[in-house]
DNA sequence: ATGAAAGCGCTAACAG
DNA sequence: CTGTTAGCGCTTTCAT
């Protein structure tokens, strides 16, 4: 910038002007200017200017459970497009479900001092980001609720979205219904293993601990406790499957042994239309809930000083066959 | 850093050195710094840390056309894995396949001081980038060649992922081949238009325009071009779709018709098995691509000086099922 | 409307 | 081993 405004003739803060946009700079100064630029090859050092002016990096951290896993890429491209809109860029770390590591990516993003911060969360304690909120770095929580910490949170319904579909699962006649889920360490797993216990209790149905299986990674794994399940004595008529790993596994399953027990899964897929098994899904929008949040997030960071707000996005009931009993 | 070095006793060098693990600070001082820095909630400035220290921003920029596109995503997942292990933080900006966008974001991560430039290119010329590379921060160009630019590149090969699959389908028999493709504007479209060529003509196979459609950009006109091709007089008895949008549409057209024409699409699917319409693939590591020029980019990063790179990511024939003529 | 000087928070270069 | 000083590139403040 000291060269740019040598060449010029001008000083270093008209230079600033120019670079800036600001008024009241006379546009024969401001032509002068500009070509110095485009000679030197200047280009205005970001890093400097935020360092000097305070705060508005023009950069907000996301931090998700990992990038490549499609909900995940989808809350990123919502977010990326909410934040082009206001003129700024994203980083994006990947916690991998470690809250060590999460801590730590999260203290990083703040060190490079992020406008704000948009967080699904890993861990269960987030108290240490409240020096940080308190400071002035805005976050918002998505997908599940911040750990001992006074936050924005949007969330899906979960809960509400598990009762409705197990809900249709019970009018249909079914009472004994096989539910796999990865692991209660989730929080949104133990909301929907919440909700499907609400509608099938509003059914006078006693739930048989026996059906709940957990620990369910891959379709895989799915496929092969579908069959034990089916297997078993008394076997289940419908199923409940989580999220849409273990749905996959659940339709490879059901399909290959021409099963007629109902399947209602969490999560839609693409390609449901085109699976060899037809089954309803709890839906919902997954932008819908990322766009929530990052608009949220702005309205934190332009300075609204409202208490924290929690937001819940709703689920939609995608019916493609359910049969009864 | 001056109320830590204040509270704790001790200048602020010491306090740099503490906070940045330098060697020959007696533990004594170093606890009362790291006492004082928990007290006072004291956080280094990245921002200014790398302004005083010249370069290593610890971030690198990728530049990729849109983040929810899941083969983006993939690539984002990969590179984060490198970068991770480089204890450095990624910028991610989505082009949105408009060139002026791209110049900006491209523009805007140079300003940011990115150590370094992983890049989707969108357009055709990439000349703009020079004085950012000779000044010192590397790009390297993945998935489609840089315009204009001298810089290391990695793409798959697409031209002979194609021709081998095309071969395969003239061996079965196959001399009438569809060719579905969404735009020659792209690069790897056209690579692996040429592909079909070549293999096509290999064969003796005189190639006829008429079978060869573009301007596909989603499944639904896929499944229309298909039908199309079938109900004209001397129709294709195999169809090649150059990307798996494409084969999507292709599948679920020749799955209504109950067709026996042979299909070969380009990109894998995670639930290709399941579909209800058998095809080979062409299949590639999306990965793989993106790891070698995350690699790549960070020896350049750390000062591998040697002559831009040409790497190519190979292919491989996933066969499932291929009906002859 | 423009410029001079100070300083954002940190680290490099030197002293001691 | 520790401290002092200067300065990264920019913007703020206050003159002019």
């Amino acid at each position: 910038m000291v060269d740019v405004a040598a060449r010029a003739g001008v000083s270093v803060k008209t230079v600033s002007r120019v670079v800036n946009n600001a008024p009241y700079v006379q546009p024969e100064l401001a032509q002068r200017v500009l070509a110095a630029v485009a000679e030197l090859g200047f280009r205005r050092n970001h890093l400097a200017s935020s360092l000097r002016s305070g705060q508005a990096t023009a950069t907000i951290g996301l931090l998700i459970e990992e990038i490549a896993n499609p909900f995940y890429a989808t809350i990123a491209g919502a977010v990326a497009e909410v934040a082009s809109d206001h003129d700024t860029m994203l980083l994006i770390a990947s916690s991998e479900e470690d809250p060590a590591r999460e801590q730590q990516l999260l203290r990083d993003l703040c060190a490079r001092r992020v406008d704000g911060l948009l967080v699904v969360p890993a861990g269960e304690d987030h108290s240490f980001l409240q020096s940080e909120v308190d400071l002035g770095t805005p976050a918002v929580f998505l997908d599940r609720p911040a750990g001992e910490l006074r936050a924005d949170t949007v969330l899906l319904d979960n809960r509400g979205g598990a009762r409705a579909g197990v809900r249709t699962l019970v009018e249909a006649g079914h009472r004994r219904v096989g539910i796999l889920l990865d692991s209660t360490s989730v929080y949104t797993m133990r909301e929907r293993l919440a909700g499907a216990r609400e509608a099938l209790a509003a059914a006078g149905a006693a739930i048989d601990d026996r059906l709940v299986r957990d620990g369910i990674r891959d379709p895989g794994t799915a496929a092969r406790v579908v069959g034990e399940l089916l297997d078993q004595p008394d076997p289940p008529t419908a199923f409940f499957s989580l999220n849409n790993r273990i749905s996959l596994g659940a339709v490879e399953e059901l399909h290959r042994r021409g099963s007629t027990a109902a399947l209602l899964g969490f999560d839609d897929f693409d390609l449901a239309r085109l699976l060899p098994y037809p089954f309803t899904v709890v839906a919902y929008d997954t932008r819908a809930l990322a766009r929530a949040a990052a608009e949220l997030l702005f309205r934190r960071i332009a300075g609204d000083p409202s208490e924290p707000r929690s937001l819940l996005i709703p689920t939609d009931l995608v019916e493609r066959g359910l049969p009864g009993r």
